[in-house]
DNA sequence: GTCTATATAGCGATAGAC
DNA sequence: GTCTATCGCTATATAGAC
């Protein structure tokens, strides 16, 4: 169940060199400057080639966008994979969890496609709906898969495994991401352990067995 | 406590008529559009005025952005003031306080200020932390304080209310208010009572007083 | 204070030579 | 495929008349 099968939408299509040489460029000025004051011109520049060449590879400035965060998607599924820690007694693994969630959410470039994304999504719709299905609907699924796992085994007794694994996710978050979005700097790890252990303990608590 | 002084910061500023009008048609435009894709030409023009009246009210478009934003942090903290449900039990008090929170979050007009402040926030970085202050930041203190007041009732076991009202709050959230960012629509009434009733059920059973 | 008209600059996208 | 040069348009902001 681990191991399972990559769908066709995650497989990553190729570029030529020159391509990848204006994806990445175009990636660190959207994420730089925001998707509107990002310019072409700008882009070609830091990718040390004409505009005209910018052209031949990407129509237009929406179809580069589109592009860039398409390859950020892969990249986020492709870092959560990593969400196993099948061994460990339920509430060290559930921190161990969380803390990987959270490191990874607050990883400066994380919160800059983040912050990017939500800012085009109201002119882009569609890329905000695979943004979502690309990155939380899939970290989602992992948690809950996680979670009935463990309430077959007696550790939990959890009636709705997607209802909590979404409960458990957003306490994780707490507010912190937000506040990186909105121009705080990351939170200390003290703050992090903070809320990962209270946000667990709560967790592990309201969902105890019955039986205990 | 509930009618406490309201600070200086939260005083409203006096604008003449015409500078009203000239906001309102601002908040209407940069809700719509965005920040950088509205004009001052499609202000001015959607206030009826001249470009010219326009730049004599505000010195710039950032100016009359900042204006429009901070005009925004007064009117949250007035709707949010209404949070008080002192006397019903803990498990239904939470529950009313949890849907008038999704409620609020969920209004149309929230979801696009919250997008257009986070899409801003890397170029106004200031506007950034003062929304949270004005917003987020009210809304975790009176909830702590609300919890902190239940907690000496003998309701709850609550170590760290402050803790306890920011995880609270993210599980009420959920992912609905990321999901409307990223262009889906609210979800259905019974949809948000699911997430409010397993949230409140999860966090009066992990705090519940200890000797019972 | 409010208007019309304009200055100045930058934008996305393309033409045409090589 | 890649370049230089440019088109056509729109942006923020201001001048000068009333």
């Amino acid at each position: 169940m681990a191991a399972m099968m990559k769908p066709a939408l995650a497989t990553k299509p190729a570029f030529s060199p020159k391509a990848e040489q204006i994806l990445s460029a175009a990636k660190a000025a959207f994420l730089r400057d925001g998707y509107e004051p990002t310019s072409m011109d700008t882009v070609a520049k830091e990718a040390g080639v004409s505009k005209a060449t910018l052209y031949a590879h990407f129509t237009s400035k929406e179809n580069l966008f589109a592009a860039v965060v398409a390859r950020e998607c892969l990249r986020h599924v492709e870092m959560l994979e990593r969400i196993e820690e099948a061994k460990l007694p339920i509430a060290e693994a559930l921190e161990e969890i969380g803390m990987a969630f959270l490191d990874f959410l607050l990883r400066p470039e994380v919160v800059a496609v983040h912050r990017i994304v939500i800012g085009a999504a109201h002119r882009f719709p569609e890329m905000g709906r695979a943004f979502y299905e690309a990155g939380p609907t899939k970290v989602q699924a992992i948690i809950a898969n996680f979670l009935a796992d463990r309430a077959e085994k007696g550790e939990l007794s959890i009636p709705d495994p997607e209802m909590a694994a979404e409960l458990f996710l957003a306490m994780m978050k707490g507010h912190a991401q937000l506040k990186s979005e909105l121009g705080y700097g990351a939170p200390s790890p003290a703050d992090k352990e903070r809320t990962v252990k209270a946000g667990v303990a709560l967790f592990v608590r309201g969902y105890a067995p019955v039986g205990i």
